[in-house]
DNA sequence: CGGGGAATTGATTCTCATCAAACCCAGTGG
DNA sequence: CCACTGGGTTTGATGAGAATCAATTCCCCG
């Protein structure tokens, strides 16, 4: 809302907070994060939040759109950063024009799907303390580091209470959770700096196989993002 | 594998808890559900089981194989019934000859999403009773029973266990979660004839919005159901 | 030097899991 | 026709994991 109603210009620095796209409010562009972390999410009308995914640097938002016109989430930068907007229609006829597109449409939406069955899976069956190992071993491999074993560590700008929103825990019991997995030695993180010390037991701790998310494939995945990327440029 | 074993045929009258699909094993074709129910499914191996999507009668699955090549889950049968397949190639050549294919299974693929976004909600954020409320309302209006109060009743194949495994409890609980919902006055089932007495109270009682199904837009889903099936058939 | 959001810690409560037993009922075979 | 069997359902008693409530501490920032 807030960004689309500038309509000729296509690149937007938005604030932490921002709401790109609120779930009952009909949506038409294609959002593309070039730089910051946003999420997609729904409420219940007592204040239960639940995060349905993390869009990280270089993720496409809004995919759905394309076909139905509406997201049934919101959609809130969690960071500030800048976005890309692409009009509905004009990917559309894009991707009616060229293969590429659609495919790399279909391609991002799949990935979408394989992340997304995972989770239920962790919400489903894993206790908080998987959950977290999970988490921890999913976003390590979406931001890019995939080794299976030794130290990993990057930085992530997530408070425990957002964390707990993409977990469904609290705030409280994800803060017990970190301190339970340092104390084990498979964490050594400080403020917002996550250290992995030993990925291979984390791993293991939440149950977590990195195939799905087809990360040995980041040619097919990163040329998706940069065919509809190459939309808005154009 | 069992189904594919005879590469020549479409059409496999399957048994209940036949495997379509195993998580560990490549997959090269597509599943249509003629008759049936089925599931896809995830597991630990300490016998935790969750089951991500429920495919009911005219359903698809396994649509991820056609740019993977392989499912990160495995599907079984719940029910015996009858399942048509196409190759991954077969859909693949005529998603680029033809529009139609190509949108048919970018709107399925779309649509398996919406849904699996609302339960990575209800997974995280309802309570049981909650979830059990939410389920039946989401599967009466997949089943096509999308009246919005009054009562509606329908007849469902799942034991107690199976249903466990979708919601994340215990086939214990599960039961009791049917019990308070039948005391309560909002449901009034028998073995597996569920008979929701009070739809719109039940609606409230689960959170439950059925936007994001999309049946309000019925020839969408089943004319892309449709032309995939037509596949087979040419 | 405050001020305020986030993190941490403790005490208590509640939901749901676990364990265990009884029951119901459809199908089978004597 | 009726005991037998076994999967599914129902019920009860107990326990564990996570939520809730409530302070306190830690930092970052003005």
């Amino acid at each position: 809302m807030l960004a689309l109603s500038v309509a000729s210009a296509s690149r937007f620095i938005v604030q932490s907070g921002a709401e790109l796209v609120n779930e009952n409010e009909p949506s038409s562009a294609v959002y593309f994060l070039e730089t910051g972390w946003a999420c997609q999410y729904m409420a219940t009308g007592d204040g239960r939040r639940q995060i349905s995914s993390l869009l990280l640097p270089g993720d496409i938002c809004n995919l759905d759109v394309l076909l139905f016109g509406q997201l049934n989430c919101s959609v809130r930068m969690l960071t500030s950063g800048s976005v890309l907007t692409v009009s509905r229609e004009r990917i559309a006829d894009l991707a009616a024009a060229h293969h590429g597109i659609a495919r790399a449409v279909t391609w991002l939406g799949a990935l979408e799907n394989a992340i997304l069955t995972r989770r239920t899976f962790c919400l489903g069956r894993l206790s908080a303390l998987e959950r977290m190992a999970h988490f921890l071993c999913e976003l390590s491999v979406r931001l890019g580091f995939s080794d299976e074993e030794g130290e990993t560590s990057f930085t992530m700008p997530l408070t425990q209470e957002q964390i707990a929103d993409v977990l469904g825990l609290t705030p409280v019991h994800v803060n017990r959770m970190l301190l339970q997995l340092r104390t084990a030695g498979l964490l050594a993180s400080t403020k917002r700096t996550v250290v992995i010390s030993d990925v291979a037991a984390l791993r293991r701790a939440g149950e977590f196989q990195p195939y799905y998310l087809h990360a040995s494939a980041p040619l097919e995945t990163s040329s998706a993002k940069r065919q509809l990327m190459a939309c808005d440029l154009r």
